[in-house]
Order: structure tokens, then sequence, then C-alpha cells
DNA sequence: GCTTTCACCTGTGTGC
DNA sequence: TGCACACAGGTGAAAG
């Protein structure tokens, strides 16, 4: 599942292999994977032949690719790419096979010899074109500037998160996984963040410590990192970088998906809570609940 | 205004 | 073998 180290992989892929090259054609196959852009596939293929592609960007778990401009004022429209849970974006020879999931196509105007690919299994991804804010200089499409800045960007604010938190009435891990408070986190560097922490996911935000909301973010880099380090999480093949190739991470995990197996710290048997129509891991010794009977 | 719930999707695994 | 069902989970609209 693409969280933020993934989708970094993804940009970097892209930096790479597609910036700066300009689109000759656009075939979308499957009209879900477009769906935020509201004027239709034939519109978003026609806006965007002719154009050069500008440098890729990520803010959390979306990524952009500006449309170059001549002009001072900077890009003015942008690609706009989310993976969902089983998005891909894969660079291919033009003689490579159609995946069984392939959605969208770009070819470009030069002879490299490969195009870009946009493939997903469970359609939660997609790609669309959007304005861009005003005056931005890295062209952040409009439709995303309610994302919070990633711990990962240098200019997000820890003492505003911190401020947010102690204002918020709710738990931990949701506001965690809320991405107007911070971006890139999902359910598997939440849990992996909050048991390096010993954090019990259903710690009221409210109680938290500025020298505990520290430490969490500075997990939560940790995990990231590391993650990144060795090219993102890779569960069941469904995510992979641009060239097709799955990350490591998943055999770093310390707590998601590690049910019933030993505490890396304690031994103590790992437990699966239902939580929010998923699953979230922790130690039951290591990560207290903050109510006696909140857990057993 | 803030917080919570649910629909959207498809492939895989499990139990009967 | 075939069927029903649970599960994976990010996002945003709708409900509370």
């Amino acid at each position: 599942m693409p969280e933020l180290p993934e989708v970094e992989v993804v940009r970097r892929g892209l930096e790479r292999w597609v910036c700066g090259r300009t689109v000759a054609a656009v075939d979308v196959l499957h009209p879900r994977a477009i769906r935020r852009h509201l004027a239709g596939p034939g519109d978003f293929a026609a806006q965007l032949v002719g154009r050069r592609l500008g440098t890729a960007r990520r803010r959390g778990k979306y990524l952009w690719l500006p449309l170059e401009t001549e002009g001072p004022t900077g890009p003015d429209r942008a690609i706009l790419a989310h993976l969902g849970m089983s998005g891909q974006l894969l660079v291919q020879p033009h003689e490579a096979p159609d995946e069984k999931h392939l959605r969208i196509r770009i070819r470009f105007a030069d002879d490299a010899g490969t195009e870009l690919r946009f493939v997903d299994q469970r359609t939660f991804g997609g790609l669309s074109l959007h304005d861009t804010v005003p005056g931005d200089p890295e062209g952040l499409p409009d439709v995303i500037a309610h994302i919070a800045r990633d711990p990962l960007d240098p200019a997000f604010d820890e003492a505003a998160f911190h401020a947010a938190l102690r204002r918020r009435r709710t738990t931990i891990k949701r506001a965690l996984l809320d991405q107007s408070l911070i971006s890139g986190v999902g359910n598997i560097y939440a849990d992996e963040a909050l048991w390096r922490s010993r954090l019990h996911y259903d710690r009221s935000t409210a109680t938290l410590t500025r020298p505990r909301s520290t430490e969490l973010l500075t997990h939560i880099r940790e995990v990231m990192n590391e993650a990144l380090a060795v090219g993102g999480t890779s569960f069941d093949s469904l995510y992979v970088n641009v060239n097709g190739e799955s990350g490591y991470f998943d055999r770093s995990l310390d707590a998601y998906g590690r049910e019933d197996e030993p505490c890396r710290r304690c031994g103590t048997a790992m437990r699966r809570r239902p939580w929010m129509n998923r699953s979230s891991y922790f130690c039951p010794r290591c990560q207290r609940p903050p109510r006696p009977h909140a857990a057993s």
C-alpha cells in the first residue's frame, strides 16, 4: 500500500525518466482512473498533448507533474496523481504487453522508446488535471491546497502540529491519518511509529505533551526514512516503483501485520484490533491502553 | 464547526 | 467445486 516513502520512490522515478518529456498522445482505458477530472477523458487527453512535463513534486501521498510554461509566473496547470491502494506508475517500453489493469497510457514525442503507464487494480487511485495555486513556486494543484505538509518536508511546522493535536478532541491514530493535520502517514506507518513511541492508538491527542509529540514525529521520520532507504514497503506486489521493482521494507516492520508474533521489545504477543474498518497492531504491554477497559 | 461513519473498488484467502 | 464472506485501506461526501 503506497504511503509517503513509496510515493517518494515513484516521484524520484518520474523525475529521472519522465520529466522534461513532451506528451504526444494519451489513452484513457478506464474512465474511473480520471474521475477527478470532471471534463472527461477527451478533455484530459486534449489538454495534455503537446505539453512538456516539469519536475515531479510530492506532498504527502499526492504526486504532481507541473505542465511547463514559458511565462515568469510558474506553472499554471499540473497533472495530479494519487496511487490509492494499488496504483502504479510504470515507465515501460512500447512493446511491453499491456498490464491486466492498465488504466492510462501516456506516449511521448521523443525517441526514448518508453511510455508512462498508470496501472491500478482496485481503482482507488487516478490522474487528473488542475489549476495550480497562484504564485506557488512548486505549482501545487489547487485541489490539494488543504493537505498538510508531510513530516519529511523541511517547512513542516512542528509547533503548529503540536498545537493542533492539543486542540483536537480525537485520538492519536485518527489524527495521524488526518491528512489535513499531517500528510503521508497511512495505516502501516501509523502503527509502526506508535509502536516505536510506545503509544496506544486510542490515546487522546489532548493528553500529549510537547516532548511526546516531538518523539512521535521523530519516530515517524525514522520509520519513513528507513523505508525510503530500501525502496518502500510491499506486501503483495501491488506496489512497485516506476521500473516495476518491489520495495523491501515489509521485512523490517515491527508492528503491522505481526498479530500473535512476539513484540521485538518485550516478547509479549502482538495483538490486532479491528479499528475504523481496518486493523491496528500493537503490543499490549509496551502500548498501554488509555483506559483500563479500552483494550484487553 | 468539528468529528465520525461509510461508500467506493477488486483480488485473495478461508470456511462450509 | 462452488459459493458466501471477510479483508486489504485512502479519500471525501454525508451524517452526526
